[in-house]
DNA sequence: ACGGCTACTGCCAGAATCTGACAGTAGCCT
DNA sequence: AGGCTACTGTCAGATTCTGGCAGTAGCCGT
């Protein structure tokens, strides 16, 4: 096997182990030895990736992903810097944020004429709202990928409140603001929830008792059925 | 420097010589033997990088770029996954389908888990109208990166039909449709054009008399003072 | 404060890989 | 046919990588 293949690895190891791992069982793993381990983490931190090791503890992976190299066509390349530059634009601040940094990232060694090219491709959309953004979607995140249950205020269009507890299994974007979709205890049935209407956010550490993929399916599966609304 | 550098350093190459090059020319720019470079050839196109070789001619890059190993948090991803969906789902085909492609070679080397994540950040976007796209927009294209000028039919939101030759600039999307960016010889002015009003699109071999990047800058600066229409 | 665990660095000889040179085959073009 | 070029096989030498060892320093539980 390459370097280059065991550097790759080497971060689909520490993907799996969320918590720390030590040196010795990462050497162990990809059969090379601690010296060999010391010198692949010290390479992959210099090329950016965002290792941290704690004397005592052992070696965590930020969450985050590394490309390989990759070959993109001029048109796919087109395709991401565009559909990144939407992103940026929407109203949801952490992931325009996100936008913005990976459109820096990609930039930064893109060769100049292509560069230029981009620059002549232009979105005009309109300026889009600003939309406050009531609540930290981070969390709601957070919840889908443990499948946790999490309560909230929602605020009705109606102008009613009302106190939900819901299973959340996706984040989609509506008419330029993000929607929290899930599964209502209360209705018990499918939701969607405008962030912008949700306030009094509390993450639970409840799990809730179905899959997040099961639930995502069964919802898609309504939009082929009419349904009472 | 190393290999995986040398490697990079070889796509560079290739990419400013348009025409084909030869093997020996690459070889003495980047200081190595003939051998070597066979053999970096064979492991760049083992990584799916596009170069060709003909005997008697040389090797050419189709226009393409190679993404260097990239660090990319999670929502720096969810990003370009959602921008590049978003992209995929715009009636322009030709980017639709690069993005469909990117997004396909972005998948493959994704973890499990992530990808997973990303299933459940879903596009509600209403489904856009398959708009038919009357002319080559390839073409288009092309023309702006070689700045030539281009002549159409175009047919005005009134109805009637006038013969234009205009220098395009830009490529953009405007509520669904794709625009040419452009100066106009018959108004003497910026205009842009929709996409599906051109036809009998015919690309010239005439350079215009001022540079792209320049024109791109005139025509941004007028969306800050008032213009007449 | 102590011992155990761990991250990290410098060093060096052996292993693995890469490199350059040469020889030879085959395709494209004039 | 002849010149140019892309390719492949082989092999010794150069280069790099690797593993083991010794030593320093930080974190942790006892």
């Amino acid at each position: 096997m390459s370097r280059s293949e065991r550097l790759l690895d080497l971060i689909q190891c520490l993907r799996r182990h969320r918590r720390p791992v030590s040196g010795q069982l990462l050497a162990a793993e990809l059969g090379i030895s601690i010296r060999t381990l010391y010198r692949d983490i010290a390479t992959l931190q210099g090329q950016g990736a965002p290792i941290e090791g704690e004397a005592g503890l052992g070696y965590v992976l930020k969450p985050g992903f590394m490309l390989p190299p990759l070959m993109f066509s001029d048109e796919e390349i087109e395709a991401i810097v565009l559909g990144s530059r939407w992103v940026a634009r929407q109203p949801d601040r952490r992931l325009s944020a996100a936008a913005v940094n990976a459109l820096a990232k990609i930039a930064a060694v893109l060769p100049d004429d292509l560069r230029e090219d981009l620059d002549a491709s232009t979105l005009l959309v309109g300026p889009s709202a600003q939309a406050i953004e009531g609540i930290d979607l981070g969390t709601v995140r957070q919840a889908i990928r443990n499948e946790r249950k999490i309560g909230f205020l929602y605020q009705t269009a109606g102008g009613a409140a009302s106190q939900r507890v819901v299973w959340p299994f996706a984040l989609g974007f509506f008419d330029k603001v993000r929607v929290v979709v899930a599964w209502c205890e209360m209705r018990q049935d499918f939701r969607h929830f405008r962030a912008d209407r949700i306030s009094g956010l509390n993450a639970t550490e409840t799990r809730y008792p179905r899959r997040r993929q099961v639930l995502l399916k069964e919802w898609r599966a309504t939009f082929d059925k009419p349904r009472e609304s």
